[in-house]
DNA sequence: CACGAAACGGAGAAAATCTCTCCGTATATC
DNA sequence: GATATACGGAGAGATTTTCTCCGTTTCGTG
């Protein structure tokens, strides 16, 4: 993590290789999965993670760092390439269904401070919640979604569902996940007799509500 | 575990005591909270914790059965009580957002095997199905439950809401578990414009495709 | 009230597990 | 072809946790 800021290609793809070995490792066996199962499943030494990565910690973090680009890039992307707001927000939301970040808000618990003192992360998370809060107001402007969630409402409802169900088969989780998701689609769109929610939870009323602590999706 | 069958006033208050403790400490700590942690925090000795649990995963069981008695009587009460289905519907959805069974599919994925043997888990489980079941026809035959959602999808839901949000503060995280699960609830209701969601996802539904799986909440 | 049985508390043993290091070898880059 | 960089993997070391044992206390009953 030096100076060389250029690292060999084979190391480079490596550590990308690893990330995405902890991030399944994690969802399938759960928050004490070990190192040196991520290692084996990845195909390295121990040696390996750990001049990635100087110790587990690091290792956690990291994967949660890279999940929360991954969302980001994922909430980028659809606001860019659906015309429609609405159909950019459905396809964030089934995006990040698919990003198996399972355990991680449990594994990063221990390291909220260290995690929030990660530059790339509290940007990433700034960034994500601001774009977020672009797709949703104009959703509100196009008449598509209910006025009263806001963009934290989406977060916090994709950061619920993209949880697994271990106990369940993969596949049939993964239905059930999908059709939760639909389901709090239409609970998102915008009708005439949906029940009232209270005021939306915005970017800005959960910045005031927290003040600084840890969101980490 | 034996003969007496009539466990001491203490014993049976104890046991309930551990038992709640540690759905409160599983929820807070996450699933590498120690047993020692449970019998501090429970005010009890670990010999204590130990004569009731004769090992860790019996302690582990015992909750997710507890926690699971708990969602049936949750709603066999919401039915009984509720005279229209909807509201037994919405009344045991969030009743079961209130059990703080977090972490437990994690930590009960292990010992799924001994859990499914656990004969008054299979039995709560078949029960609890059963009476959502009744529920959601009598739901769909009110008119207030839209018809291609089953049983199984409110137990899917249940089970993706009901985890915790553990970096955020425990306020926050309580009302973003609300929000969306009226959002869910709104998603669920009988309308018009609802876009369709296939063939609901009924009890024998889940049973055809499960063939004799686990699922435990 | 007193007696027997059942349950409790807590110190600590024993074991199991995981993290992380070290160094000879292999591979990329120039 | 030379050099720096990265890799693999065996294993040490330390940390942690589970679980036992037994003297003491509490409950239930005659």
């Amino acid at each position: 993590m030096r100076a060389p800021e250029r690292l060999r290609a084979d190391a480079r793809r490596n550590r990308e290789l690893i990330i995405d070995t902890a991030r399944a490792v994690f969802a399938e066996q759960g928050p004490g999965a070990t190192t040196d199962e991520v290692a084996k499943r990845a195909g390295v030494g121990p040696g390996t993670l750990y001049r990635h990565f100087p110790d587990r910690d690091s290792l956690v973090i990291g994967v949660v760092a890279d999940g929360l680009e991954r969302m980001l890039a994922l909430a980028v992307a659809a606001r860019a390439e659906e015309p429609a707001a609405w159909d950019a927000l459905s396809c964030f939301m089934r995006g990040c269904a698919g990003l198996r970040l399972d355990v991680l808000s449990w594994m990063a618990r221990p390291q909220a401070d260290r995690l929030a003192a990660v530059p790339g992360i509290r940007q990433a998370r700034a960034t994500l919640l601001d774009t977020l809060d672009a797709i949703v107001r104009d959703a509100h402007a196009e008449g598509t979604m209910r006025r009263d969630a806001g963009a934290v409402d989406v977060l916090g409802a994709v950061s619920l569902l993209i949880r697994g169900l271990p106990t369940l088969p993969p596949d049939l989780a993964q239905d059930l996940r999908e059709r939760t998701l639909e389901l709090l689609l239409t609970g998102l769109r915008n009708h005439p007799w949906a029940p009232p929610l209270g005021p939306p939870m915005t970017a800005e009323a959960l910045a005031a509500r927290l003040g600084g602590e840890d969101f980490s999706g």
